[in-house]
DNA sequence: GCTGTACGTTAACTCGTGTCAGTAACACGA
DNA sequence: TCGTGTTACTGACACGAGTTAACGTACAGC
């Protein structure tokens, strides 16, 4: 009936060509331990397997052994920051090339959903779970996700929950990035840079970067001057009227940096109305490098890269290696600086 | 050792509690039809597997019937385009909605990797392949994924494979896409109406939206005019600098329609250098629904939006829907028009 | 020649479920 | 009493692999 079950071949198969019993194959390409095999018999089954194509039947194999070669991806709502999907792909490469499978699932921000999603992923046994969010945010897994060990990535247990889930946590160096930023300024002969925040109090993102901000400018000996930073809501229009009123200041600042792209394009926005060229009067840096907008800005946006491919590929890699399950390890991962021509 | 094996219940155990064999169950669970079960049977069954909850290891059933109960969801570069994720979206919910599960890869666009990850899904038995590509183009699946029922989404076979491979298929209706657009403004009263499209070499969207458009036209009974119409490369910059050229013309249009919302956004970047007021003077289509665009404008700009969600969704039924099979049906899904404030 | 041991191999069981063939109990008509 | 159905269920096998325990066989040592 199902074309794709039909002519696959066998571990059977397999032994039969090979002139051996079906459990020498197994194993063979096992690698099972203390069990002794001629090299030569070794060579002709792996021989035998290469030519027919053998690939072991992930089901059988699930079913029988502990362990499912599985792993449970939940992400919320990705779609609406499109770009969160890097995660998903860095862990998919990873799981791919630990010959794993990685089952995924967005549960669009739904806490029933997620609740669903946890229970899909126990049905298959999963081996692990991975608990993704869109930006960096609080985040408590529904209580089924004990069953198995989990990671959490670009998410972190709110403090309150912190005594019940202890879970590895990846990351971004929001800190580390927000002082990367501004020290390209500051490298560039900037003294006085202008910081347009993001909400600081729904995003530890926003906090975080201020906080690399100033520990830039306090390495670098530059006195920190809390009129230059301004809170944004990460839109365009904010972008280009904090750049507005920053440049109104009696002494303006020659640099701005912007907590996400977006806002660098309204800073962009003033910078043309002003007819200040980018960046001889004015200097700008971005951070989330969403290059639909830093590559096609007219001079291209210097701006920070949100390391999401290498979180995910992180994430599996700590859910498997059994040591990386100790647990309630925070990672934090660097965000590079990519540099373009605004700086 | 694995946590999350041990303590589920089993066939077995919904069995004991119900007081009958497990082959019972299996009838039960499974509605088995000609064979005769009380139901008082039937509902001891049920309860029992209820208070358990028990959920049936999909392996097991996997292996056991013919059926894998699992689809292979394979999407070309999600990233670039990051809006399409929406296929998979609805994919994912159509599939999880009929007990389904979803294996999802994206290869990056890489041909190697598509012929890995069809490999990855042939091990698993699937029920069904999705060829899903992250904007309306052609493309021809490997090989290997003749092995399986397939549908494909958002791309079609190029005529030149098209004998060997005759796949059901599933597109946007640019088409009536590019009509409604049109639609919309000629309702509003606009005869004059530009038309920024995409390049129309590389992009069947682009040459169907634009089709679309002239039938608008003519089923309006206003004359085409080849001059209101340019082509451009789907960045902003190029709807500013087109919109411009119209908007020179001796006889300029009142409205431009453009083929996506970044050409949208640049010709409100025009519009705005040139004081006219958004809709008052100049009134404005996009396309793509990209709501981080169309919301932020000012105003809000009216597009149409492409039915992905719905396109993913219909994915899943074509596959699961055995007379879905009558392979070599494309099934066009319309794009509705999302009235903001743009005209 | 007998026993012990290391080596190479395999039969047989296991995982959890679907499914076929079969059985026990009972009813009914001849 | 027998034969034939019908109802309500159950035993046993199958799916494809991993794993345990045991089986020869060959060779060494006595």
């Amino acid at each position: 009936m199902n074309p794709a079950r039909s002519k696959r071949p066998l571990q059977k198969d397999v032994a039969e060509r090979a002139g051996v019993s079906r459990t020498t194959v197994s194993f063979v390409l096992n690698g099972v331990e203390n069990i002794a095999i001629p090299d030569e018999t070794r060579d002709r089954v792996l021989q035998a397997a290469a030519e027919l194509g053998f690939r072991p039947n992930p089901m059988a194999r699930g079913l029988r052994g502990g362990r499912s070669n599985v792993l449970g991806l939940l992400t919320s709502d990705i779609v609406t920051t499109p770009y969160s999907v890097e995660i998903v792909k860095g862990a998919q490469d990873a799981a791919m090339a630990r010959g794993k499978t990685l089952l995924i699932i967005d549960n669009g921000g739904s806490e029933v959903a997620a609740v669903d999603a946890v229970e899909h992923f126990l049905e298959w046994r999963v081996d692990g779970l991975i608990f993704a969010a869109e930006y960096h945010q609080p985040y408590t897994p529904p209580p089924a996700a004990a069953a198995a060990p989990a990671v959490l990535v670009n998410c972190f247990v709110p403090p309150s929950d912190a005594d019940r889930y202890l879970l590895p946590t990846i990351l971004p160096d929001d800190v580390q990035g927000g002082a990367t930023a501004t020290g390209a300024l500051i490298e560039a002969g900037h003294t006085r840079i202008g910081y347009i925040n993001g909400p600081s109090e729904r995003f530890p993102a926003s906090r975080e970067r201020l906080r690399g901000y100033r520990d830039a400018l306090r390495t670098a000996g530059i006195a920190a001057d809390d009129s230059l930073v301004r809170e944004g809501d990460w839109w365009q229009e904010s972008g280009t009227r904090h750049a507005a009123s920053l440049l109104d200041l009696p002494e303006p600042p020659t640099a701005i940096f912007c907590a996400n792209d977006w806002m660098a394009m309204g800073a962009y926005e003033t910078a043309r109305d002003r007819g200040l060229r980018i960046p001889h009067d004015l200097a700008i840096v971005g951070f989330d490098n969403r290059t639909e907008i830093a590559d096609h800005l007219r001079p291209g946006l210097t701006t920070v890269a949100l390391p999401y491919r290498q979180m995910g590929a992180r994430a599996v890699e700590v859910l498997l290696d059994p040591a990386g399950q100790t647990r309630g390890v925070t990672e934090r991962m660097p965000c590079p600086l990519v540099r373009r021509a605004s700086v």
